[in-house]
RNA sequence: GGACGCUUAGCUCAGUUGGUUUAGAGCGUCUGGUUUACACCCAGAAGGCCGCUGGUUCGAAUCCAGCAGCGUCCACCA
């Protein structure tokens, strides 16, 4: 039945890959519709996470593709409706950032130079250049992806879905406009993502000094420029020596500019460091401005978009930093405030791109909440259900460790601001217009005084209220004083260092009162807000850390809040995926975070948002959506995997997938990262190139585990294309045979035929059970084992020798069961061999998997092979150890009470098997040989002594051994059983199982007793 | 500083919930082989206090604690 033409003798991959994948691709095969499958077969998708369009293929997308491949293969063979998802990410900074430095130096220009318009046409004419070339490699792998709903995150169909979800996730009012501080690059105008920081060890002078000769406290820091900005000082609270300035407030001249610093207490404060006092800079530093949050502090901005002193600032005004910085040391050394300068060692942030160093500055994002409470989500927020649903399993991650490095994320995770200030991705579908004619809206962002979600959601569900807010009086007039009654403002409500949630509200009236009596007097909470209880109240009122302080300072902005604003004919934000009627309107320059769109990833891709009206899924969405497995790297854990299932939560109130197998990265041989710079890298084409993407695809897979990072080394691949050469020449010379399909019957199997058969079960079942437990190196590794040293190198050799007409069906049946079961590590060769074989059924991809049970007839029938193959192995070890030379023939005499009948049935596979025996005899009895070997001119008689095939000495010992362990093991399980805890708490099946397991330990002890008995 | 991971043969790693493994594989090393499926091969061999110290157990590479070394991520760096 096989077309025995002439095959290379070495597998040479290029002969057969391009072609192989052309066929795959023009068969339809990847595309689950054009399969004939049960209505009901069960889905099986993975979405390829999409690599970056400039990205060129390295090891980490072919270890990413050979998993996914294996996982992909293994289930289509397995029945499922498998889908395998490709794409593309826009990857916007990246590619924006190439794109700009390849401008820069092929024609001196910067983005600006250009324009949006021009520089955008730029960019997408570089992404159609580049973007097929990983699409392309990504083929050359193997991989079996449906093409057919290849997708990209910024083609028109995800530009839709991005839009549709800003302004669903807006409307919920998750996605809201609030202040931050970002990482601003003062030359690049734009803020930058903590990866897009780069640090630079530096000399840096560090000053200590006081802001003046008043001031109680001496401070320290390397940009006294910045202290221009102070509001507050900050101190450990177990600091014996500023205990007592704690809560006090101080007016200070800093430099000829007035402060007011509030001397607070912070648990992060290292009071070894410097003086132990650190000056609060809430507008330049992350830290600083969350100390603001918690204390209330005033923001005060030094430094502008431009790096340069803000023009309030007297005669610092409009300088750079730096020079602020020395005209302000110059400033303290002169008036002595300068308690000490000295050199220190630190990290200055810079831009990666320019180099420039970075400013941390207040700046209007957007941001997703992740804390609002959603109805559709059962009154959670998206963190609350995102944690839930690992927590419940209902996502699992492979391994399973992941599960806590999730939750520790997720439980610490701040609202996720998704605006980014730069030109290339999904622009932000908000539009902006003055509001001239219809009304004089003042759009200002009042921070709440009372920093209670209580009263928020108060005035949220329309009840009248005051908003309350110390403030001195020329505060008042700088923040109050243009807002009149009938303006619209905006009220955020404030958790943590983030705005969570927004309201436009209408202002009724503006008053200003000195204390809080008076003010009291006409607004009390409780006349106000009718719906809170006397205790929260008094709360309120009393409990505020530093409220009374304040009031009693500064005073008070009363407003009353006259009506929520419901409707969008008086507002002057829009939000949507259609630019707005009428004039005037002006687009949002900001572009999304990559990962607003590349979280949608797993529905983005299957229709949505048309293939979800009215909470019903249809078409892809509802067959695949959500997907079974998310195979990716374990570094996006947080940036994308979170962000994804978030995102599928609020737009289909699912998860988007049910597992995550997270593998490693790719090291070189020395465990170090590869990079370009290093010279380092190894790149898979040129491997395809050199020893076929089978080995490549072995060598990712065979040594590589979940979570586990792997090393590679070209040396690991040229290792694995000798297998595929061997399996190739495996499969050629079995397909030289008359290989029958016929059914096989038992009685016509030979001992080893039994034997192989019986190995092929059990490797069968244990490679399927590893498989489906996603031990996919061990799999791979006991399927090479088994084809190698057993099938190959005995059942192959012994077949040399004995012949029969079950062997015939026996090598037709173990070659093509295992074609299959390596066909998702090694397509390519797989495949080869198969189009060779020429069978009439349909394609290796789409056959069904192996089913390790029609094996099971043969189980435990072949055992006493085991026998021979020792038999076989003494004899070889004899001619080595004894240096016989390879032609000399020899005659065996094996002494064996045992074993006479079976070794003399096989005589002829020990005397083939390389041992070149010429003559084999089998005594039953004699005396005990020292001397095994000895040679006897020109003729060797090698006499095996039973010991050597059963060692007697050693069986025994063994056996006691086993003896004592199983006497042990008895023993154990019997306490167990006794302990009335065991069985009052343990589950019934645990107890049944160990139950089960004493009698089989007991019947095992007897017959280990009788093993020893029959030695003797 | 916080969290996590790793440590088994010269190298890369298995070892599935403690006992049927006297601790395995591949590469490398050494010895011998032109046995027509394969030299990208075949046969044979050497090589391990399973990081260290204790503990739990009848029994530990496997579980626990401490220590040491390596690595990764997160925070901080005034």
């Amino acid at each position: 039945m096989t077309d025995k033409q002439e095959l290379n003798k070495a597998y040479n991959p290029k002969d057969y890959e391009e072609e192989i994948y052309q066929k795959w691709e023009e068969s339809g095969n990847f595309n689950p519709d054009n399969l004939d499958l049960p209505e009901d077969a069960p889905s099986y998708t993975i979405v390829l996470p999409p690599p970056n369009i400039t990205d060129r293929l390295h090891l980490g997308h072919s270890s990413m593709l050979a998993i996914e491949d294996l996982m992909i293969r293994f289930h289509r063979m397995n029945g499922y409706r498998t889908l395998w998802i490709p794409g593309t990410d826009h990857a916007a900074i990246a590619t924006q950032n190439v794109v700009e430095k390849k401008l820069l130096e092929e024609e001196g220009l910067t983005r600006h130079d250009l324009g949006r318009e021009k520089f955008l046409e730029r960019v997408w004419a570089f992404l159609n250049e580049t973007q097929a070339t990983i699409l392309e490699q990504t083929r050359r792998t193997g991989a079996s992806l449906d093409w057919s709903r290849n997708a990209f995150t910024l083609d028109a169909q995800r530009e839709k879905a991005v839009q549709k979800m800003f302004a669903d996730m807006y409307e919920a009012g998750v996605i809201y406009r609030g202040e931050r501080i970002v990482n601003w690059c003062p030359r690049c105008h734009s803020t930058l993502a903590d990866d897009e920081i780069e640090y630079k060890p530096q000399e840096a002078k560090f000053y200590t000094f006081k802001y003046d000769k008043d001031f109680p406290i001496a401070i320290s820091t390397t940009r006294p420029e910045t202290k221009l900005g102070d509001t507050a000082v900050a101190v450990n609270p177990e600091d014996k020596r500023y205990q007592k300035y704690i809560g006090k407030t101080y007016q200070a001249s800093f430099c000829g500019i007035k402060l007011d610093i509030k001397i607070i207490a912070d648990k992060s404060i290292d009071m070894e460091f410097g003086t132990g006092a650190l000056g609060v800079t809430p507008a330049h530093s992350m830290a600083d401005w969350q100390m603001a949050q918690a204390n209330e502090l005033p923001i005060v901005k030094v430094i502008d978009e431009d790096g340069l002193i803000h023009p309030s600032f007297g005669e610092f005004g409009g300088m750079k930093a730096e020079d602020a910085r020395e005209k302000a040391a110059q400033c303290l050394r002169d008036n002595k405030l300068m308690e000490n300068e000295e050199e220190i060692e630190n990290n200055l942030s810079i831009c990666y791109r320019c180099d420039t160093s970075i400013e941390p500055l207040p700046s209007k994002q957007w941001f997703v909440s992740v804390d609002k409470k959603l109805d559709f989500l059962g009154g959670k927020s998206l963190k609350e259900k995102s944690l839930e649903a690992t927590q419940n399993k209902e996502i699992e991650f492979i391994p399973e460790r992941f599960y806590k490095k999730y939750a520790h994320w997720m439980e610490n995770l701040h609202d996720w601001c998704i605006s980014r200030q730069i030109w290339f991705g999904h622009r932000i579908p908000v539009w902006y217009r003055e509001r001239s004619q219809k009304s004089k809206v003042k759009s200002q962002n009042l921070e709440l005084n009372f920093r209670e979600k209580k009263i928020f959601d108060l005035i949220k569900d329309g009840k009248k209220k005051v908003e309350t807010r110390a403030l001195n009086p020329e505060e008042k007039n700088r923040y109050f004083g243009n807002i009149k009654t009938g303006d619209n403002i905006i009220l955020n409500y404030k958790v943590d260092d983030y705005v969570v949630e927004s309201l436009r509200v209408k202002v009724k009236d503006v008053q200003f009162f000195q204390n809080r009596e008076d003010l009291l007097k006409k607004y009390s909470i409780k006349k106000i807000l009718p719906g809170m209880e006397e205790d929260e109240i008094q709360r309120l009122h009393q409990q505020i850390p530093g409220y009374e302080e304040k009031i009693r300072r500064n005073g008070l902005v009363a407003l009353t809040i006259d009506e929520i604003e419901e409707n969008n004919d008086n507002i002057d934000i829009v939000v949507s995926t259609q630019p707005p009627e009428g004039e005037g309107w002006v687009r949002d320059p900001d572009t999304l975070d990559t990962w607003f769109s590349s979280g949608m990833w797993t529905f983005s891709t299957l229709g949505w948002p048309e293939a979800y009206q009215n909470n019903k899924k249809s078409g892809d969405l509802a067959q695949y959506h959500p997907t079974q497995m998310l195979e990716t790297g374990y570094e996006i854990l947080t940036l994308w995997v979170s962000r994804m299932i978030m995102m599928s939560l609020f737009a289909l109130q699912e998860i988007p997938f049910e597992k995550v197998y997270l593998h490693g990265m790719v090291l070189d041989k020395e465990g170090k990262k590869m990079s370009k710079s290093k010279g380092n890298g190894i790149d898979p084409v040129e491997m395809i190139d050199k020893y076929g993407a089978d080995a490549m695809r072995l060598s990712l897979l065979i040594g590589n585990s979940p979570g586990k990072d792997i090393k590679m080394s070209e040396e690991k691949i040229e290792g694995f294309r000798n297998f595929v050469n061997k399996f190739w020449n495996i499969s050629r010379f079995i397909m030289q045979k008359d290989l029958s399909s016929e059914e096989l019957d038992a009685d016509e199997c030979t001992l080893a035929d039994k034997w192989i058969l019986n190995r092929m079960s059990t490797v069968a079942e244990k490679v399927k059970q590893d498989m489906r437990e996603y031990r996919f190196s061990q799999a791979g590794e006991l399927l090479r084992d088994f084809t190698w040293s057993e099938f190959a190198d005995w059942y192959l050799e012994v077949g040399k020798v004995e012949k029969n007409e079950a062997k015939n069906k026996i090598f037709y049946q173990l070659l093509t069961d295992l074609l299959k079961m390596w066909h998702p590590f090694i397509p390519f060769v797989t495949e080869a061999v198969w189009q060779n074989m020429k069978t009439d059924e349909k394609d290796l991809m789409i056959q069904d998997w192996p089913e390790a049970e029609k094996y099971n007839k043969f189980r435990d029938k072949g055992g006493d092979f085991e026998i021979i193959k020792n038999i076989v192995s003494s004899i070889r070890q004899g001619r080595s150890q004894y240096s016989i030379a390879p032609g000399q023939k020899i005659k065996v005499i094996i002494y064996s009470k045992q074993y006479q009948e079976l070794i003399g049935k096989n005589a002829e596979i020990i005397k083939n098997l390389q041992t070149n025996a010429e003559e084999l005899k089998v005594e039953s009895s004699g005396e005990k040989i020292k001397k095994a070997f000895y040679q006897n001119l020109g003729y060797a008689e090698v006499y095996i002594p039973l010991e050597t095939v059963i060692d007697l000495e050693a069986e025994k010992s063994r056996l006691e051994k086993e003896l004592e362990r199983t006497k042990g093991l008895v023993k154990g399980l019997e306490k167990k059983l006794n302990n009335e805890n065991f069985l009052k708490n343990a589950p019934e099946e645990v107890v049944e199982k160990e139950k089960n397991k004493h009698q089989q330990q007991k019947e095992r002890l007897n017959e280990t007793k009788k093993q020893i008995q029959n030695l003797e």
